[in-house]
DNA sequence: ATGACCCCTTGATATAAATCAATGCAGAGC
DNA sequence: GCTCTGCATTGATTTATATCAAGGGGTCAT
C-alpha cells in the first residue's frame, strides 16, 4: 500500500480511495500541488473516475515496458526507481535519450505510437493511466496541463544540453557532465557516494560512447584524483570543481 | 501590413485591429484554431490587451536576437524565415539544437533566463510577446496552453531523434537524415529542388560535424548519384529511397 | 578593376575514440 | 566444489572524422 503520510487526509477517510489505488500521492506529485488543493476540486464522482483511471504497476529490473513504435495506449508517472528511455537503429545501435526518476512522466507525445522504448534500470514503480482517460483528466484538472507543459519545457532544456554534449563534447567532458548531473539530480548516500543504478553499457549508450571509453575515462579520472570508484556502482566525487571545469571544456 | 486574406473578418472591421499589429494571423497559427473560434471568445477589452501584447519584429540575416543566459523577457512566434537555435561552450564550440521555421515558438522555458541563443538565418519575421503578458494570455485562452504542450511534445520527439543522430549515426547517415528532414519540413521549389537557407557551417554545427566533413559527404552523395548539388544552397534529392536506407543505417 | 572577405571544396595528415582481444571478478545454477 | 554468464577493466590496433592547408568562386566596397 502506498505511503500517504505526506498527505493530510486522515480525517476524511473516503478520500483515501485514491490512495488505495496508488493514485493520490502520485497525483499530487504530478500536479505539483498540495493534496488539499487537489481534493477540494473533486467530488465523489471524480474520485471513482480517478481511482478507475490509475493503476499501480511494478516493473522488475531489465524489463522493457514500452516498445518503440508500438501503439501508445498508456501514460506513466514514475513513483520510484529509474527508467531508461532509448531509441534504436535497425542494426542495434542504441541511444539512451534520458533516465527518468520519481516524478517523471512517460508517454506525453501527441503521436499515437511511442517514439521511444522504456526499460526499468532497477525495480520501478509506476502509476499508469490510459491515455484516453488522461485526456479527460486534463479537461477536468487544468492545473495538470500547466504542470505537464512545465515538465516538457524542462525536458526540452535537458535534451538541448544533451545535444551539446553529444555533438561537441569530448569523452572526458561527457563523463564529467554525466557525473555532475547525476550528483545534482540523485541524492548522495551517507558516505557522500553517488550511487549509479545503471551499467557502464547504459552510460555509454547515454553519452554516445563505447563501454571501453567510459571505463577508461573513469579510470583516468581516478588516476587524476577527481573521483574514487568504489565497489559496484558507487562513485565518490573528490573534486567537484575540477569536474565542473572539465565538463565545460575549460582546460 | 500583414496578410489577413486567410481570415474572414471583412464584415467585422473592428476586429482588424488585431491584424494591424500583426497579431491576428499569427495568433491563429499559435493556437492552431480557426480565426472565428479565437475571436468569438474575446471582447473589445481583450482586443486591446492582445494588440498591446504583441509586437511584430523583423530580424535581418545573421542577427542574433536571443543571447544564451540573458534574462528571458520575451516569447516569440516565428512568422516567416528560419531561425537557428544554439548552445555554446566557453571555448567557442557550438551546437545548433534546431532550426525554427514559421509557426514555431521560442522562449517557452520555465527558467527566467534563455537556455539557448537564437540567430536569424535569413530575414525573419517574428511575433513578440512579453513573457509576463504571455502568462495572462494563457489564463484567458486555455486552448493555447494545450497548443503549447502539443508543440513542446513534438519538439521533444525531434530532440530525441537528434540525440540518436548525434550519439550513434555516422557522418553519412547524419547528412542523409538532415536532407530528408529538410525535404519533409520545408517545401521543394518548382524544379523539385530543396533550398537550404543555412550555410555548411550551420549544418555542421547542427549535425555535430565539421564543415569539411559535411562538404565531403555531400560530394560523396553526388558521386553516388543520390543528390545533385546546385548553385548556391539548392540541392536535388535524386534517390530519396537510397537516402532513407542510408539515414537509418540499413546498408 | 582590385582587393578583402566569406563560403565552399578538396587534399594530406593527425588523433580521439572505436574495435578487437584478453583477463578478472562476482553471482547464479548445478 | 564447479562452470557459465554478464559486467568491468586494460592493452593493442584500426579507423572515421578532425585538423591543417591550399585554392577557387562569389560578392561587396573602394
Amino acid at each position: 500500500m502506498p505511503d500517504t503520510s505526506s498527505c493530510q487526509f486522515e480525517q476524511r477517510p473516503r478520500r483515501l480511495v485514491m490512495g488505495a489505488v496508488g493514485l493520490q500521492p502520485d497525483f499530487c506529485k504530478m500536479c505539483n500541488v498540495r493534496p488539499s488543493s487537489v481534493c477540494s476540486a473533486i467530488d465523489d464522482a471524480d474520485i471513482s473516475r480517478l481511482s478507475d483511471a490509475a493503476v499501480e504497476t511494478i516493473v522488475p529490473p531489465g524489463r522493457c515496458f514500452i516498445e518503440e513504435g508500438e501503439p501508445a495506449t498508456d501514460f506513466f508517472n514514475v513513483t520510484s526507481g529509474t527508467v531508461k528511455l532509448f531509441k534504436a537503429l535497425p542494426d542495434g545501435r542504441r541511444q539512451i535519450t534520458g533516465f527518468a526518476g520519481p516524478g517523471h512522466f512517460l508517454g506525453l507525445a501527441v503521436s499515437d505510437r511511442y517514439a521511444f522504448g522504456a526499460e526499468a534500470v532497477d525495480t520501478v514503480r509506476l502509476c499508469r493511466f490510459s491515455r484516453e482517460r488522461m485526456r479527460t483528466l486534463l479537461d477536468d484538472f487544468p492545473r495538470m496541463e500547466r504542470r505537464l507543459l512545465e515538465e516538457a519545457s524542462n525536458e526540452l532544456v535537458a535534451a538541448h544540453n544533451q545535444m551539446l554534449l553529444l555533438g561537441r563534447k569530448t569523452a572526458r567532458e561527457r563523463v564529467a557532465s554525466f557525473l555532475l548531473d547525476q550528483a545534482n539530480h540523485g541524492e548522495l548516500n551517507s558516505a557522500g557516494q553517488l550511487h549509479l543504478p545503471m551499467t557502464r553499457g547504459d552510460i555509454a549508450d547515454y553519452l554516445g560512447l563505447t563501454i571501453e571509453t567510459v571505463s577508461r575515462t573513469l579510470s583516468w579520472m581516478r588516476a587524476q584524483g577527481m573521483i574514487d570508484v568504489g565497489k559496484g556502482y558507487a562513485i565518490t566525487l573528490l573534486s567537484r570543481e575540477r569536474l565542473e571545469s572539465l565538463a565545460e571544456g575549460e582546460d
